[in-house]
DNA sequence: GCAATTTCCTGTATCGTTTCAATTTAGAGC
DNA sequence: GCTCTAAATTGAAACGATACAGGAAATTGC
């Protein structure tokens, strides 16, 4: 097994706190003290204990990451920055994929505790809160991710969704779509309510006699496949709509899918505009016009966020950090003219 | 902070020792005294610190996932075969991202090793091996997942990658390509070369007077953007092939929008074939035909073996697991009757 | 009713670090 | 050379759990 620190002591003639100073503090060792203890350290292949040290110490260095579909390239490129950011300062990351089930997120608030996790950066589901003040109070500290928790003191970084939510409507409505169908995923999931909240917002500046008419779907589950099935359902009655603001990028694939399917030319006939501008969004059938959201930035300025929280907890004040989204036009939207006077027939 | 087990005593009345066998051999307690310890914990909101069990047990219950690229979803998806298989066996998974860089990934097995990992998933780098023979003398239990390492005893998971290479030219063979492109990630990458090699026995098998040509491109990085610059490299020089076999989806991705940049049909022009079957080769600009592979599954078994080694030591033998590939065939290849004669003239 | 056995519980040593008060050594000043 | 201070090193006491030897109480056998 791994040596411990008493046998690289006995080794080097030194006693045990030494080579903890050798290890912690190598300044104060007389240099070459220092050069004696890490030359055996290097020969006996000495890793310290994380264990031991944990135990005596109380910090884990490890932090967990709890995302609801790792499989989601937005939560992807969030735990690639998270994961840099722990590197960086020499924390580690417990990836936790709860599937958006909150079953699986308490199971993993548990075994979160149980490894005594420093901090977890989390995009919690609708309904725990309750669960999240429990673990609070056990003293582990949260960032909230592009989420709000009520009644939670907590640090958080997020996307101005509802600036989002504006930038989609406003250039749906530049190019002169007046009936737009809302493809998202249930509104108790708190972003969706805020992008719909910015939808709703910006339609009010609209002059009221045009009717900008907004019909919306809720999708179970926020991937591809749910949004396939929905849009193939709603397609089965006629268009009643020009364009289409999805929930992420990922409906509007499966959205633009369906509407290949039955021979509706996008942006021919329908616009459609996504959410997240992740990387499959320009190799997509249609390139897809985007609100594009930094997630790579948002991980790693949450992890920032939660490590410097770690590790000066006297000095920190919480903080929510909001990053603003912005549109990225591609091929999936154009101006609405000829459906707009079909429409208006129908 | 959290109480400890000796406050749990104290409350209940009874013992250390008894609070620790109502946690981990509740058969052995009088009932009774099992019920009272179990309220006290309850009430207390007791966790057991898992750092202070691990000095003691020597075991974490923690393994690490060591991946080249998890914005890849083909290890998005085995992330999440190995989160739910650890999830099952109540173990917990540290996620790696090494991004290709070799000097991440010794980072990383220090970062894992300081941590008292039981094992590792790992997909290494082409050069890790020394690295990796030192971990697993430290103790450390590896599975190999989709790579093979010599010299070193681990149970492995694979992809039977020279079948994959062979379904791939068979399917372009068959439609009555040539002259084909591979496009791939550089050999020294175990499987890159396991697959070439399956492509170079499958040519084997054809009259060699139909000299079916493979030009290579080699990309320094699997990546849709690599790609996308390598072919549009390529195209600056008239096409002297029908088809394309690429190392994965992504590269198949990156290929397929240099070639529609260029005005290039595909498949009518050029044939192009991917490998993995990612979720979004469906919803590519051109359905892409691709090497499926089942990534999740992969995990999963990658991870109960790899659990099952730790928790079983003495009755473990090493193993490897292999999956078998298969081919589905979407738009993006079609027969190449009108390019080849186009090349013959040329 | 007493010894033998079984069942249940206690208390202490231990895991490998870090911390910190105490001690030794070295250096400076005269 | 001696004192005083600063620098370097030591060693024991934690951290919180588990294991295990052994003690107390209950049960059994005759």
């Amino acid at each position: 097994m791994s040596p411990s620190i008493r046998e690289v002591a006995k080794k080097a003639g030194v006693s045990l706190g030494t080579v903890s100073n050798a290890i912690n503090r190598p300044e104060i060792l007389a240099p070459g003290t220092l050069r004696k203890v890490n030359r055996v350290i290097e020969e006996l292949g000495f890793v310290p204990n994380a264990s031991a040290r944990k135990l005596r110490v109380g910090r884990t260095r490890v932090i967990g990451l709890m995302v609801p579909d790792i499989s989601n390239p937005f939560f992807t490129d969030l735990a690639k920055g998270v994961s840099e950011a722990a590197l960086a300062g020499r924390y580690v990351v417990i990836l936790c994929n709860t599937d958006e089930s909150s079953e699986k997120e308490l199971q993993y608030l548990d075994v979160l505790t149980a490894q005594n996790v420093e901090g977890i950066l989390i995009t919690p589901a609708r309904d725990s809160n309750r669960a999240l003040v429990g673990v609070a109070e056990k003293g582990i500290r949260l960032v909230l991710v592009d989420r709000i928790a009520q009644g939670l003191q907590a640090c958080s970084v997020a996307f101005n969704d509802s600036y989002g939510g504006t930038l989609a409507i406003d250039h749906l409505y530049e190019n002169g779509h007046r009936k737009i169908l809302l493809l998202t995923g249930e509104e108790n999931i708190p972003q969706v309510a805020e992008r719909n909240s910015g939808l709703r917002k910006a339609m009010s500046k609209f002059p009221s006699e045009e009717a900008t008419v907004v019909l919306e779907i809720r999708i179970e589950s926020m991937t591809t496949f749910c949004a396939y099935e929905a849009m193939r359902k709603k397609l089965e009655n006629p268009l009643d709509f020009t364009g289409i603001i999805c929930g992420n990028d990922l409906i509007a694939l499966g959205a633009i899918r369906a509407l290949r399917e039955r021979n509706i030319s996008v942006p021919g006939e329908v616009s459609v505009i996504g959410y997240d501008d992740i990387d499959f969004a320009r190799s997509a059938a249609v390139p897809l016009t985007s609100i594009s959201q930094p997630a790579f930035e948002l991980g790693y300025a949450a992890a920032e966020l939660l490590i410097s929280e770690c590790e000066y907890p006297e000095r920190h004040v919480h903080q929510r950090i909001e990053f603003q989204p912005n549109l990225v036009v591609r091929e999936s939207t154009g101006p609405a003219s000829g459906q707009l006077s079909h429409l208006k027939i129908s």
